[in-house]
RNA sequence: GGAGGAGUGGCUGAGUUGGUUGAAGGCGCCGCUCUCGAAAAGCGGUAAGGGUGCAAGCUCUUCGUGGGUUCAAAUCCCACCUCCUCCGCCA
């Protein structure tokens, strides 16, 4: 959420950004709500103030019949005007809310995903020697990976890890948990649930149109796509210590995505599934850090994939590409021979103030003021991208797969291939 | 799930026969005095958010959340949320 003070004095930048992200929202309309109804609270207000004033002068002994007559009059007034029925307040709040966050300078200008930027290949995609295959046929040679049973037990979307895949799933989770503890990053495990309200605050609307998220009948309560929303929720409604920013943590939860329509080739296998763990880095900080925050970010994600081994490449997201929340946000996609493209591992996000405002989580600035705080998140590792990505990658031509050097430590017997 | 108790400012904690209580006291924080400096002590200040205004100021809202009763609600009523105690159930 913005500011709507700053979307008065910013109207013209507020509008560019909504159009470079691709966002419709009518800010002409919202300034104009936002002119009535401060105009229908200064009436309130000025009414309210009498009634105050009413009840200040009765304070000992018995108000009078006269005074009582007046009070009533008063209140019928204010209840008219409160009510009103014009549903300003509610249209207001309703495009208030879907006003997106700023662009950063540098993220290119674009329409969508087509036109993100790519500033570096790290890795450059091996050349197989064999005739290699997708990690769907991997995985079931290897009797590591089952959608077929999955499909009749739970539904198209999901699977079951087996045998080596389960140890490598847990080792690259532990691998990353290690990684960033070691910098520093508090280690949480969070719940797989949360309210509406930490939904909509970290910008996971359930009635929202994305249709991505399960909702729980009957609750106020629904399976989180991404520890970011469990992990900016920690914090809401606090005032955090300047001294103490910023904060960092690595959490770790189970992610749960509908992922509605979305079928076919590019979303085969491990690809786009209904669930799957992730450990996920997030920090809070001032506005004056987050930036640094944002590239050490990278800097992790890109030693976690070196480490690792795999082909892959970074992004500067494109505004079209960036979803409203995030300022400036950076993607990894690794080289996927299934798809013979690459393909999107992580993603990490400045969303400046943006959730931060709606969480209500603020800090005590140099001057004693209160403001909000800076939210980043990021991906470290997770159970679908990961694996299909090292299965794919790692195969060998007698169809097993090495387990990257940097895991095998993780590995049950420190185990070198899954075959 | 059942019964009972509770939810107040950055923290702690008074206040519930409705009316100078936006809220005592303490802690913390800020400023000053004292000191070479610090600590201690003393004095003073210290909630957030909105509207309006160049500003000073004026004003509204907020005592878990949302409704309600009343001329007037932290105080009364209803619903919900959370925490504590006891019972039941259970990995």
């Amino acid at each position: 959420m913005l500011d709507i003070k700053f979307i008065r004095e910013n109207a013209k930048q507020v509008k560019e950004a909504a159009k470079n992200k691709n966002i419709k929202v009518d800010i002409d309309e919202l300034l104009k709500l936002d002119e009535e109804r401060r105009e229908a609270r200064g009436k309130i207000d000025e009414l309210r103030s009498q009634r105050n004033e009413l009840a200040q002068s009765a304070k000992n002994g018995k108000p009078s019949a006269e005074q009582i007559a007046k009070g009533k009059d008063l209140k019928e007034e204010i209840g008219k005007l409160e009510d009103g029925g014009d549903g300003i307040e509610e249209r207001f709040k309703e495009i208030l809310s879907r006003v997106p966050n700023l662009c950063h300078p540098n993220s290119p200008i674009g329409k969508d995903d087509s036109e993100n930027k790519e500033i570096e290949i790290i890795v450059k995609p091996a050349e197989f020697d064999f005739k290699h295959k997708d990690h769907v046929e991997i995985g079931e040679k290897l009797d590591i990976l089952d959608f077929e049973t999955a499909a009749k037990v739970s539904g198209s979307g999901f699977y079951y890890f087996k045998n080596g895949l389960v140890w490598l799933d847990l080792a690259l989770q532990r691998y990353a948990l290690e990684k960033l503890a070691d910098r520093g990053f508090i280690p949480i495990a969070t719940p797989d649930l949360a309210r509406s309200f930490t939904m909509d605050g970290t910008g996971y609307n359930p009635r929202g149109n994305e249709d991505q998220i399960y909702e729980i009948k009957g609750e106020d309560i629904a399976l989180i796509a991404t520890a970011e929303i469990t992990l900016g929720g920690y914090l809401a409604n606090r005032i955090i210590k300047k001294e103490d920013l910023p904060i960092k943590y690595v959490g770790f939860s189970h992610c749960f995505r509908k992922e509605a329509g979305a079928y076919g080739k590019e979303s085969r296998g491990l690809y786009r599934v209904h669930q799957f763990n992730k450990v996920e880095m997030f920090i809070f900080s001032t506005p004056e850090q987050s930036e640094d925050m944002h590239r050490e970010m990278l800097a992790i994600e890109k030693e976690i994939y070196k480490e690792i081994g795999l082909p892959f490449r970074v992004l500067e997201i494109c505004t079209g590409d960036l979803g409203a929340p995030a300022y400036r946000k950076y993607d990894l996609e690794a080289w996927m021979p299934m798809k013979n493209d690459w393909g999107e591992i992580t993603s990490c996000s400045n969303c400046t103030d943006y959730q931060a405002r709606r969480l209500n989580i603020k800090y005590k600035n140099k001057e004693g003021k209160l403001e909000y705080v800076h939210t980043l998140n990021g991906t470290a590792v997770n159970s679908s991208r990961i694996p299909l990505a090292i299965l794919e990658n790692f195969q060998q031509a007698d169809g097993s797969v090495k387990i990257p050097k940097a895991l095998q430590k993780y590995m049950p017997g420190n185990m070198r291939v899954i075959k």
